[in-house]
DNA sequence: CCTCAATGTTTACGGGCGTAAAGCGAACAT
DNA sequence: ATGTTCGCTTTACGCCCGTAAACATTGAGG
């Protein structure tokens, strides 16, 4: 329970002088070694890795730093975490900053527009090299990100606001996606209605009018239910419940298709189904259908499996982190503005 | 889209001493006043706040935390993301440490045992000022813990592994909340067979163990299915789906009571049960019953809503901030070994 | 044997800031 | 007027390491 150095351990040091003395090598030379140990003849790294392995040092990281250029370290900003979706997006991010050899450092803004500034801050005086960042949607201080974006390379991810019209973008393309989903319910049997999140991010409005579009261009009338949240403290699974719960009480759109803005409002929605009775399900023609957006890790299992629209979360995160340590390593060779919508592909299951 | 100073933004100012001329104080008492506004004068203070709104400077944060002793950061290593239980901890103790005033450095291990090491490297070369660890399970190389155990404040949090039965830990406590529901199964229906979950870390064996003697001292003979993964790489909701689904089809096990060793493991149970047309309740006397463990957010919404004992995840969260930010404060003051296990709730829903 | 690289060592500086010590001015009481 | 206190400025040093320059050493090739 003691912090101070066991006598069983190998024998702490702590700078990296020490070490030099204690392996017999130059600071220099152990401090060319560690940025590139093959920047040192042979026999030398093998004497300090021999050497690092009778004791336990590990390098000051602020130190090292600090007369660098770059940290090797890129900030991620996300709105929340309670959401497979981001936390999809979070793996994705990490595996490929990974493989590009950068430290990811995450933030998150637990939906509060202060945390979410503080982040930005935060990740200012961490001198990070670029930052990823999902904004909470309209109550994002865009000021904050404008200071970023002015500041170092920038990248937005999924939910685009139209405030900062130009900064790279990558995310879903949810007029396809939408669409396709869409096109799909019509083809099938009843053009659907759709069923609305609250408006907290620009995701909500671009859903909303892929919607309509498709619908007009079908030549159907599209109809929205439950933009106002009736519990706006409520989650989304809440949401869906509560808007679909008392459709299904006054025997409204039971027998209707219902476009889910995301699959955690269609969770809710097939939950109020299944309290009524109801048995959305693709097989029966003219039947209750509920279908959802974004193919989250739970839909095979709801009961019925939703059919869903996937968004490729983990392309996203890739190539946001692709675009992020391409502008990194351009330095101010600041090309145009790259913005990346990635297709949705249908998921066909039993709901829908 | 350029990363220059933008004529229309304040003037970017980037170090103390820069900022010293241009506000008209001496850089020390700057330094003073970052650290505690009211160390210096009221008008000081005053004139330094009105000073920093006119321009844009955010102090290096390594070269601040390089000669304090403390650099009021805590390392956090969980050992996946895909999954709400973790970050609903993950936001407990995000809240908790922002209360307290530490910044959070979270890394996560990805199911990989080396990448959770290097996670451990990561945060003892950042000079964090403890460690919260989640570990992966049997696959964590109980070293690397043991040298962060050994060189600053460290907790073990949900996970407990035997190697180390002397470090600090926070958790639930198994026995009760398995014992709870177990007892609460055999009062109302058929004492319950228990479906394990793949044991990827130690609350895999405490649950088991707490059902076993729950149900020797209620004079049952314990059962207990799916030890071993059908499909080692599929997750929790697969494994519950893939050993019911093979249990049903063979008409075994579609009239008892059967107890996940969580909710994610439920609902693929939940989902094989629907598959087969069972239609699982309490309601029901006699028939299929299906209970779950952790208070999955989505227990509400499954169908039937899933019955489970809850674990007050944010107060495991919370009480782990406090003790690692008690043993921070304390130094070297290390009293005894702290255990802390959390009482779960039972949530009484429809599926048992 | 000498020459020339290649690789190390020594020495030195600097990064941005914390922090201590000494000195200086203004505000008070005496 | 003098002394005292407070709060600031000035000056200086150090944190740990990156990095450059000058010099010393080694081994290979002629």
């Amino acid at each position: 329970m003691d912090h101070s150095d066991r006598p069983q351990g190998k024998p702490r040091i702590d700078t990296m002088e020490e070490l030099s003395v204690a392996i017999g090598v130059s600071r220099p030379t152990l401090s060319r070694y560690f940025q590139d140990p093959t920047s040192v003849r042979s026999t030398t790294s093998e004497k300090i890795r021999r050497g690092l392995e009778q004791v336990e040092y590990v390098p000051n990281f602020f130190a090292t730093r600090m007369n660098r250029k770059t940290t090797g370290m890129i900030g991620v900003i996300i709105p929340y975490l309670n959401d497979l979706f981001f936390t999809r997006l979070l793996e994705g991010i990490e595996m490929a900053a990974m493989q590009a050899g950068v430290t990811v450092i995450t933030q998150c803004s637990h939906s509060d527009p202060l945390i979410e500034a503080r982040a930005a801050e935060t990740l200012m005086s961490m001198s990070v090299d670029g930052a990823l960042v999902a904004p909470l949607g309209n109550q994002t201080d865009f000021e904050v990100q404008e200071r970023l974006n002015a500041r170092l390379p920038f990248v937005m991810v999924d939910s685009r606001p139209r405030t900062m019209p130009s900064v790279d973008f990558v995310g879903s393309d949810h007029v396809q996606s939408t669409g396709m989903i869409t096109e799909y319910l019509c083809r099938v049997g009843d053009p659907p209605i759709f069923l609305a999140m609250p408006r907290v991010n620009f995701n909500a409005f671009e859903r909303e009018k892929a919607y309509i579009a498709k619908m007009e261009e079908l030549g159907h009338e599209p109809q929205i239910i439950g933009t106002e949240a009736v519990d706006p403290a409520s989650h989304f699974e809440a949401h869906g419940l509560a808007v679909m719960d008392r459709c299904f009480s006054r025997n409204q759109f039971t027998e209707r298709s219902i476009l889910c803005a995301n699959d955690r409002v269609a969770i809710g929605a097939l939950h109020a189904a299944a309290k009524h009775g109801l048995d959305p399900g693709r097989a029966r023609r003219g039947g209750l259908r509920i279908a959802g957006h974004d193919d989250y890790p739970l839909c095979p299992f709801t009961t019925p499996a939703l059919t869903t629209v996937a968004q490729d979360v983990e392309a996203i995160g890739r190539a946001a982190v692709a675009r992020l340590v391409e502008k990194i390593r351009a330095e101010n060779t600041s090309q145009d503005q790259v913005v990346q919508l990635l297709d949705g592909v249908l998921k066909l299951r039993e709901s829908a």
